[in-house]
DNA sequence: ATGCCTCCCCGAGGGAGA
């Protein structure tokens, strides 16, 4: 089974190079991050015409997830548990099941720039958030991934200028400790399962030439509970969408279970 | 770099992204 992550920055804007993406990676299920559309505007046609069911979690304009996926999404909830007045859509959970039932969790994790501020505690608040949510999900002791726009550069290595983000919210101390916490309580980062060394990344911003001079970061991330990690078969980042014509800022990364 | 692009809103130019 392969589950991929694709933050698309915006569904509308990405109407030929998320299409031709699916039809040349053909994986079984896509958690998107950025649709910024509502629920009822979203082109489920587009999708359900190459076999894909279609949830989604959208919001006016900013934010918005959604799963794409080959087999039924059943138990579909929406939504980051832990605090009913967040009206962000950040969270989709769904259960999708071919040799096995994966618990798929699609997240778009708070940028939380500038620091300080509230948009900074509100992305620690919403990782304290998530921490119980992983916590829970390693309590079903069920294969579950957790995936998507994490927002957060784990090590220095995953970055080609480091000490450019030193202080960003993406990669300050505090942000990275708390995301080791959630790491460090069984999860695994699929792509290092796989891969080690720097220069792997999923993000060059628009600005500045940073696909050309390849000043990426590493921030789209699949952490696996340890069921799901006894099924990694493999994990790739499609780097080259971001040569593709009009591409999103972020590229896909996927993984490959034996379920 | 409190911003070099690109997205969204809509029908200008500002907010957001990372």
């Amino acid at each position: 089974m392969k589950i991929a992550s694709f933050n698309i920055n915006g569904i509308k804007a990405r109407a030929e190079a998320l299409p031709r993406w699916l039809d040349h990676a053909n994986p079984d299920v896509v958690v998107l991050q950025e649709i910024k559309t509502v629920d009822e505007a979203f082109p489920r046609e587009m999708f359900e015409e190459r076999g894909y069911n279609v949830e989604t979690h959208g919001q006016k304009s900013f934010n918005g997830v959604a799963i794409l996926s080959k087999y039924p999404l059943e138990d579909v909830t929406r939504g980051l548990p832990g605090d009913d007045t967040d009206e962000q859509a950040r969270w989709i959970e769904a259960t999708v099941t071919g040799k096995r039932a994966i618990r798929i969790c699609g997240l778009y994790l708070p940028n939380g720039n500038p620091v300080p501020g509230p948009k900074y505690d509100y992305k620690l608040a919403w990782m304290a958030r998530m921490e119980q949510r992983a916590r829970d999900l390693l309590a079903s002791e069920e294969p579950a991934v957790m995936l998507g726009d994490y927002n957060i550069i784990p090590q220095a290595e995953d970055a080609a200028r480091p000490e450019a983000w030193r202080e960003d919210a993406l990669f300050r101390l505090e942000s990275r400790e708390a995301f080791r916490r959630i790491l460090n309580l069984g999860f695994t980062d699929a792509f290092r399962a796989r891969h080690q060394g720097p220069g792997h990344y999923t993000f060059w911003d628009y600005q500045a030439g940073s696909w050309r001079r390849n000043d990426g970061i590493r921030i789209d991330h699949l952490l696996l509970t340890p069921q799901a990690a006894d099924l990694l078969r493999d994990c790739q980042i499609d780097s080259s969408e971001r040569a593709g014509d009009k591409p999103s800022d972020h590229v896909p990364i996927w993984a490959d279970l034996d379920a």
